[in-house]
DNA sequence: ATTATCTATAGATCTATAGATAATGC
DNA sequence: ATTATCTATAGATCTATAGATAATGC
């Protein structure tokens, strides 16, 4: 039954991986305890070893989440500066960022149920990484100041969370694709 | 205990209502039935002879609460075709409408929860209402052509659900203002 | 007689805890 | 000896239903 220290760290790491995973794909409500911890291979009461309640656990997936996603937008910025605009804003509203909700960004699908969590640790954590998401747009928007770059990089994040999670609305096809092309061409150039 | 007809229809559109602002406020999954039924000074046995289910309802009330958006754009853009534009937006982004869910567009409190909730008859109405936010805005875009402005009424719709989302979701209250101010600013003006 | 609402409860589900078990690590 | 994980369960909550009750409406 127990495992090595080695082992139970890697253990607890798929059990975050898997709920970011599980999180962004059914809601912070749409996973139990139980069956995550199924899902990861383990039962439920080692669960509680590992994790102070749900709620931290929830905190820890996201922060985990975010800060990947952050990341990724920095390292295209610090790599292509040029084209990294047109390059994150085409990858945030591809099909598949739309279709695989389990991997692409939290704030498309978690964003909404935050507010409602009553959890400051989490709260925090989205904070900053929306703090992230706006400087590393800030740093390759195509407007005159930093001052103007950083409020439409305010902007074009609020279009790309609400594009993915428009297209993901609507049952009409077409019109979801619509909104992804229409957002691509609408956010990529000068706002205001 | 029993009323009259009139009384239980009066009933029952009171728990529409009601519902509509719980959901708005909690999220489908933050009220329940007993509860619900509680807020309109009722017992929860009676709610299943008005309703068929909590799906139901959840399909009633948000068809309910957003046509009354969708018909108030259209009568802002009928009543003031010049203004319109702004006058939606900066309705949309007011710190009201961020601060007051259960009294703003379900669309920015519900919509991330509808493809969660494998209810068809729910995806079509948020999909009906989509489509009248984005035909009003259409009437009304500074864009050259029909087609344009049908593109950027996508992007502004996007930019308007998305700033409302992410204003909600940040604990920094100045940085909350920031995000509906630049996005007052940034989707007044020609997109693209 | 009909029916809108009430009381009571079945059945499912979820978080968290208690105590047992067996392998690790000193 | 310690501890990661397991089994079992307490306690809370939620949707939906069954049957009773009392006022309406014919």
């Amino acid at each position: 039954m127990r495992v090595s220290r080695e082992q139970a760290a890697a253990n607890k790491e798929r059990v975050i991986e898997l709920a970011g995973q599980l999180f962004r794909e059914r809601g912070f409500e749409g996973i139990g305890v139980a069956d995550l911890m199924a899902s990861a291979g383990l039962t439920h009461g080692g669960f509680y070893r590992q994790f102070e309640s749900k709620n931290d656990l929830v905190v820890q997936a996201c922060d985990r989440t975010l800060q990947t996603s952050v990341d990724r937008w920095h390292e295209t910025v610090a790599r292509e500066p040029e084209t990294a605009l047109v390059k994150i804003i085409n990858r945030y509203l591809s099909e598949h960022a739309r279709d695989v909700p389990s991997d692409s960004c939290a704030l498309t699908s978690l964003a909404g149920e935050v507010p409602r969590q009553n959890n400051a640790a989490l709260t925090e954590a989205f904070t900053r990484a929306l703090k992230g998401f706006a400087d590393a747009l800030a740093r390759v928007g195509p407007e005159a100041t930093a001052e103007e770059r950083y409020q439409q990089a305010l902007t074009r994040l609020a279009g790309l969370v609400g594009a993915v999670i428009l297209a993901r609305t609507v049952s009409d096809p077409a019109l979801s694709d619509e909104i992804l092309a229409a957002a691509r061409k609408g956010l990529t150039g000068p706002l205001g």
